[in-house]
DNA sequence: TTGTAAGCGTTATCAC
DNA sequence: GTGATAACGCTTACAA
């Protein structure tokens, strides 16, 4: 019934040969270049191709070509909508391209990351996108030696590679002097761990726009969490309805909207009301922050765009001789909604 | 200033071989099995390895042994957090079996699917994980003839690979039978587009349930939606909100969250009051479920414990000489919250 | 312990 | 238009 399992070998060009009758360059050349062929010898091989079932292997050919029609992007948590929407972007850009994008989840685990960089380098992919876990590490600049490669929502220090970002200081600086605008004097930004770029440049943004507006740097602090997860908002939510209300920060910026719906949601069983006890601002506006218990306040980033950009320089770095690395930064917007105006503009 | 760039060759063993003044065959070994060289040549050769910047060729070596040590899993859509839940579950099997992990994404399209599969198959993959369009094409019988493929969320009719799912029919089941316990006699289904196994196999259940409890066929209405997705959600919602009272059904049971999530959204905006004037029940149970503006009621899958299992089987069936194809199928559980319970259940 | 040589499946370069 | 042959980079017997 099954006639799979284990096949003695695989079929190859040689045995397509054999059974059309030709010699291996002629089914080559049908393959590849089905107008040098006779059209009476090339039916006869695809026959053989169909009957057989042939398939190419694609390890000989990239062996002969050197590269393959490949790009990968080390996503740093493929759970994170944020970056599945980026993902979404440097697809369509490969899809333009016809290359075929893996996937790859570092989990925000530099042992991962650097598993699957050493494959996919050793792969000769065509490039690699990532949205590394320490931007500095001097493994990536090992791996862009060898392959084409771009940090995406990161820049570096050191310049060897291309990098695509969104200015993350502004958009912390964009989300407390909003919290200003309304008011409150005394805020937890709640994010970590501090070795994520993203959650450092949040901070420093919204410590920038805190000092500026003159307001005691005490007032501002920081309450850290130990991932950028629903679970951690969640366990920072509790730890806020602890405190007695005269110590409670009258509102809390989140480093990213999965932290801000945790926390959305733990304080509202807590008997919290949001806005009015807790001003919430998140990061990232996910599709979801609109749809949440209270609809979240966030800072936008341009997602997609982030992703076909990036996947555009990457395919850049790969087909010119001298490549100039640049630098793109974007800008945030922020997204103003109840969990900071109030139910009477609950819903835009 | 910027050493890479195209580089004139990759390096070779042979060059490896050659700077450190020993044969191929010593590179060789060095690298797969160390124990069997010198110290000092070990040295010499790692070396050399390092002065060179050498990289294994992962095509080569696969063209020598047949096989990759690659896992995919060909998503149905990257941006659903119940498919990366379930690719996570993938991973951690993976990293046990020391396999890496790729995913794509085949976004829906059927023609995307085919160029991942065609590509992976090339590829020589260890095995392929998809949770597919169309689980009855003939296409992807024709991949498992080639490679190991298991199909994860679905079940399909032709026997000719293993397949882990959770049984839809059963989880529309416990959903009506959920809304027909609440009081409800009028409901409206909403999904689509009905080629979706998910969606076809939800509605069957609800279906049964309905007739089982003697209700009238006609008062469990189909609204269909392009999509399962928020945006889709939103649309079903405005179509139920303009619907006047009497003729409006008092619950929908979504066939995913995010159908049910745009549904809600849109509901509260409208007016609506959830559950009151509408009841609502979606399917999966992610993590943003909980966190709803009214937290939902929905039919909870073992999303980890699918692809777990799913990668079992794919990995037993890529080493076992006679494989006998399993279908594994879970249960679905529903967990009911105030979407359908009503505020004073609020929070679970 | 180390070196030599054959071969994995494909493609490109030639003669025919 | 077609057929032999030599690479591509690596692994693995087997010989030294």
């Amino acid at each position: 019934m099954d006639k799979k399992a284990k096949e003695p070998r695989e079929v190859s060009v040689r045995e397509v040969a054999a059974r059309a009758g030709v010699s291996l360059g002629t089914v080559s050349n049908t393959l590849n270049r089905p107008h040098m062929v006779s059209p009476a010898t090339r039916a006869r091989v695809e026959q053989a191709v169909l009957d057989l079932g042939f398939v190419r292997n694609e390890s000989a050919r990239q062996l002969k070509s050197g590269r393959s029609r490949m790009l990968a992007y080390v996503m740093l948590d493929a759970t994170n909508p944020f970056f599945t929407d980026v993902a979404q972007g440097i697809e369509l850009a490969a899809e333009r391209a016809d290359l075929a994008l893996v996937i790859c989840n570092s989990d925000g685990r530099e042992s991962r990351e650097q598993t699957h960089l050493e494959l996919l380098r050793q792969q000769r992919v065509h490039g690699i996108l990532i949205t590394p876990v320490d931007p500095d590490g001097d493994y990536l600049h090992e791996v862009s030696r060898s392959t084409p490669l771009v940090i995406v929502d990161r820049t570096s220090k050191a310049h060897s590679f291309c990098s695509v970002a969104v200015d993350d200081v502004l958009g912390g600086r964009l989300a407390l002097e909003h919290l200003i605008d309304r008011g409150h004097s005394k805020v937890a930004f709640v994010g970590g761990p501090a070795s994520i770029g993203q959650v450092a440049d949040r901070l420093e943004g919204a410590r920038q726009a805190w000092s500026q507006a003159g307001l005691p740097p005490a007032d501002l602090t920081w309450m850290t969490s130990p991932a950028l997860s629903v679970v951690a908002g969640t366990a920072a939510g509790q730890r806020l309805a602890g405190m007695s209300a005269r110590r409670r920060p009258t509102a809390a910026f989140c480093a990213n909207d999965l932290l801000a719906l945790g926390l959305l949601q733990q304080s509202i069983a807590s008997g919290l009301r949001v806005p009015d006890d807790l001003g919430i601002v998140g990061y990232d506006d996910i599709e979801f922050a609109a749809a949440a218990a209270v609809p979240l306040t966030s800072v936008r980033q341009p997602r997609r765009k982030l992703g076909d950009k990036a996947a555009e320089l990457v395919m850049l770095e790969a087909s010119e001789l001298n490549h100039q690395h640049e630098h793109i930064m974007f800008v945030p917007e922020l997204v103003a909604r109840a969990s900071t105006l109030g139910s009477s503009y609950s819903y835009r």
